[in-house]
DNA sequence: GCAGATTATGTCAGCCTCTGACATTCGGCA
DNA sequence: TGCCGAATGTCAGAGGCTGACATAATCTGC
């Protein structure tokens, strides 16, 4: 049916085709895993919610569950997915004459900034992900999966950067370093955002980020004495 | 409190007494299993060995087991948690005229030579430790399972700097963002050491360390264009 | 449109991790 | 010696996750 029909909805020429009707299924199957997940998750807690609770309020059975998404874990960290998968795409399209650094710390308020300005509210939407990053936060095995989730993603981050400065990231250590460093101290800023009164919302988590950000040099400053 | 050093029936005055009977044989069966287990992984892998294997070869119930370890990742990760904690009573010893940033550097290094040095080789040796970080990190349960409690090593790191100083973590972001560098640094130093075919033993890691942290300026500064 | 090949889904059985409840045994102590 | 509390064993069960197989849907070439 789509063989024939290149080009028929609005995506413009490129490797893709008008996906058939399998494949819009699957992706609306997964979506609304990823929503039903997300509610049950929020209204009653992470380790309350059973997978199979999660499957028949979509009607589907927990086996396929499964061939969505590897443990229940993934079905939780989806979205955030989303939003690492966008940060990449800023940090790529920063201009040369950044400094790694600042590439860094312009693609990270960028694409905080985007995502919030969509006015979706839905499931998949900031809030939602923002919700969920408390969450996450408070749930140790979610914590752990993310964390994981997170280094692995720190090493698209070092070859991003290697590319970016013509360098081999197998000689030479800075991207591994400022990638690693980078990681952390998002990771400190997410946490302060959640664990204290942050003012919510992407625009307060992107002024705790710059915070962070301010405070690497004087961090790795000699002596502390005088305050920062 | 660093279990090492076992400085028998040394300490007089104190809240400790001679332990009994009864805690020496828990101690006894709790090493057993780490022992256990950590036999059994390293020769048939952590997702293959079951935890009534590891009961049944130090003869206790399954039920017992999970009285000791609270999931199968903690008797993993029980010999990182001591040399975790070794580490932290070695920052606490530095003198105060380091900077914070050469305090934690000088503790990480003597923390790993004071420990290989041991000549002990059974399980909780270093050896042992090294072997593990291999699997670790090549087994995504454990390695998230690891990391988070990396993460919650570095709040005391945090606790101590702040003291150190005589800053209010909660005020000043420095300790956090230091802790959080120093964490990523140190397990980017612990990555490339299992990946790579680096010298192996305590001084092969603390060579990779080193290497790490002397990055840590040139990571930051402006452009990469020179080589480090 | 229509067979036939692909692919997603459902069903079922089963292993493994982890937990609560209760009985039993063992070490500590008067 | 005899009591108390702590450690262990036994049992039953929930829940995560997987392989195998059957069924139903989509996609393909004709």
């Amino acid at each position: 049916m789509a063989a024939h029909t290149p080009r028929t909805t609005g995506t413009p020429a490129g490797p893709e085709r008008a996906p058939g009707l399998r494949e819009r299924k699957k992706q609306q199957t997964r979506y609304a895993l990823i929503q039903a997940a997300h509610l049950l998750f929020l209204r009653q807690g992470f380790a309350h919610t059973t997978v199979d609770e999660i499957a028949s309020a979509v009607d589907v059975s927990q086996r396929t569950f499964f061939r969505y998404f590897a443990n229940k874990d993934e079905v939780a960290l989806a979205v955030m997915a989303v939003a690492e998968d966008y940060f990449i795409e800023c940090l790529r399209h920063r201009p040369a004459e950044e400094t790694p650094l600042q590439a860094l710390r312009a693609a990270i308020v960028k694409a905080w900034r985007d995502l919030g300005s969509e006015e979706s509210a839905g499931p998949g939407s900031i809030h939602s992900a923002l919700e969920l990053m408390r969450m996450i936060e408070e749930t140790p095995p979610l914590l752990a999966a993310q964390l994981r989730r997170v280094t692995e993603q720190e090493r698209l981050v070092v070859q991003v950067l290697a590319e970016r400065e013509g360098l081999d990231p197998a000689e030479d250590l800075r991207p591994a370093v400022l990638a690693a460093v980078f990681g952390s101290l998002l990771r400190s800023a997410h946490l302060s955002w959640s664990a204290e009164h942050a003012p919510a919302g992407p625009e307060g988590m992107v002024a705790v980020i710059e915070r962070y950000f301010d405070q690497l040099g004087p961090a790795l400053a000699g002596h502390w004495r005088s305050p920062a």
